[in-house]
DNA sequence: AAAATACCTGTTACCGGTAACTAGCATTTA
DNA sequence: TAAATGCTAGTTACCGGTAACAGGTATTTT
């Protein structure tokens, strides 16, 4: 910057003041001259030394569980249009399901200083909720609704969404109806879904005790073949199963077509999230469908109003968005 | 730091030694009571003034088309992988596909000075390849094999895996075979495929012509539903379809099942790429599987030994990694 | 025992920007 | 016409670490 600013003859703050289109102490002409002599000397801005300057680091921090699940993936798409609107970049981690990794991350993340900080879900160790509180950066927990949340919250209820899938299963006349998901331990959301399964299943008065873990999160499709074998055998009078997510699903009616169990014939499958596959696939799955982008641009949107209040000294009051989710009945079921 | 440093009544070089594991200057037993009282005074490292010191970033760059792409995802997996292993950051962006994106992520990350850049395949804006051969940091190209690269590469050639996919189905008996994927403006590496097919075809002295464009990569299940259609009412003699993905081929398979034409016995259907959903389907879909993961393992490993020779002010020779491929024949074809 | 060495800690300067203030000039107002 | 105002550009100090060197004490060597 002192380069460009010797070559035009003026000062190194007034080449920095060109950057900054805030405000109106600048004349246009020599700002666009400027601009030219720091692309022709192949200049590019220190966003290092900037941050370092003004404490705004112009990025939020994003954990998600995942890459490879369209859910979470989406979700981090909406988080990013919704800030790229207002200059903001968003660093991605991704957690492998694992809250000490997640606290490795929140860690590596926050000696970065990012302005915000986005995590899934409101499972974390004691100390990952301490880095968090004590940040001082504005905190959103996703994808869940949480009776603690550290600050702000949008996402909804996994066990009420999963709730009024079995009651809608129950509507159609099934009643013999199986859980299938991964071991809760690593995957809160998956726990929460499996709990909204059994209170559903009590509420109506059947039968809740029939489900099972297989594997870890993400329950993978050939989890999902696996588990709904396990689940005929153990249970032969099963007429339908709920599984954690329509990859889950997917593999289970696959297994079904390949053993030649008619679906829904002999065994209805639902699934959970709204995935791709679930509507390409034939028969298409029963699910639970929600807007994963939407989570993500809602978690942006709210983002940016914390990240205005807190550069201007403020602290945005704790919200909770509340995202609606739709019970799409198809042909699996 | 300093504050730290006065509580301790030591110099704040001392602290910061603490936190430098390299060297032996620095007694263990001071270095725990500093990194102690760190710790309970909530203090972390400022990494934004670490490298604006130090000039390392302690980050690297990664540009993938998309993220809900189990390839690419997994790709970026085995990078974080290899990086993590020597305390290196990934940062990940997504470019949807688009070059202009691409530049503007480019543009975004070397203002935060990354250590190195990882973007997938060799397609660019000639502005963003000037911005990549001018940062100084080394760059990798992967997922493809470039007769002109930047400097690095790993991955394969996607015309030739292509040409092996559809050999292999010569030899199944297997004549008139088409290609369906994405209008080629935007997905380098579908375009590679759809010529490695045409060459291979007429390599074969078959006929080379039938190919189709639906919807934009990443071509989704529903436009391959769509393709598979349009192709067989095209071309009723077609006996196989060679798909841009798997993701593609899959929304094919589903469609003829839909419609009860029989799969492969009517129509072979092939895909690319090894996804999850290929080998969970039935019947499961003819591939071509490559190491995903261990493209961004191999691209990290590089990258590793490229930052080293940077830091000790030198500079690693162009290498080219080689990713093998195989064609996997499964029951669709 | 003195000198050399090893080891640890402290001091100073600097990385590349920007905030806050100052100064100069042109324009408007009293 | 003089004073007030508005606008633009320059000056200085600082953000929070670390490199490089200086200085002091314990240990080893001569």
């Amino acid at each position: 910057m002192a380069d460009v600013a010797a070559r035009l003859g003026v000062s190194k703050m007034t080449v920095s003041r060109a950057f900054t289109r805030t405000g109106s102490d600048r004349s246009e002409e020599l700002r666009q001259r400027i601009l030219r002599t720091c692309h022709e000397m192949g200049y590019v801005i220190d966003q290092t030394a900037r941050t370092f300057s003004t404490k705004r680091s112009g990025f939020v921090a994003a954990l998600i569980p995942a890459l490879n699940n369209s859910n979470f993936s989406d979700t981090a798409h909406g988080l990013t249009a919704a800030l790229e609107a207002r200059g903001l970049q968003v660093m991605l981690g991704y957690t492998d399901y694992d809250v000490p990794t997640e606290e490795r991350l929140i860690r590596a993340m926050l000696t970065r200083r990012p302005e915000g900080i986005v995590v899934t879900g409101g499972s974390h160790t004691p100390a990952a909720r301490n880095l968090l509180k004590a940040s001082g950066v504005p905190v959103i927990e996703t994808w869940d609704l949480l009776a603690e949340p550290i600050e702000h919250t949008v996402g909804f209820s996994n066990a009420d969404a999963v709730g009024a899938l079995v009651r809608a299963l129950h509507c159609k006349g099934y009643r013999a109806i199986a859980f299938l998901g991964g071991v809760p331990e690593r995957d809160a959301r998956g726990a929460d879904r499996r709990r909204g399964f059994e209170e559903a299943m009590r509420g109506l008065g059947l039968e809740s005790g029939r489900n099972i873990s297989v594997g870890h999160a993400p329950v993978s499709m050939a989890d999902g073949a696996q588990g709904v074998v396990q689940l005929v055998q153990r249970w032969p009078e099963l007429d339908a199963v709920v599984c954690v997510s329509d990859h889950a699903a997917f593999g289970a009616l696959a297994e079904c077509q390949r053993r030649g169990w008619a679906v829904p014939g002999q065994l209805a499958i639902a699934g959970f999230g709204g995935f791709e596959v679930g509507g390409a696939c034939h028969p298409q799955i029963t699910t639970v469908a929600m807007d994963c982008f939407g989570i993500g641009r809602a978690a942006g949107e709210l983002l940016i109003r914390a990240i205005d209040a807190s550069r201007s000294g403020q602290r945005l009051a704790p919200e909770t968005v509340v995202i609606p989710y739709r019970i799409e009945m198809r042909g699996s079921t």
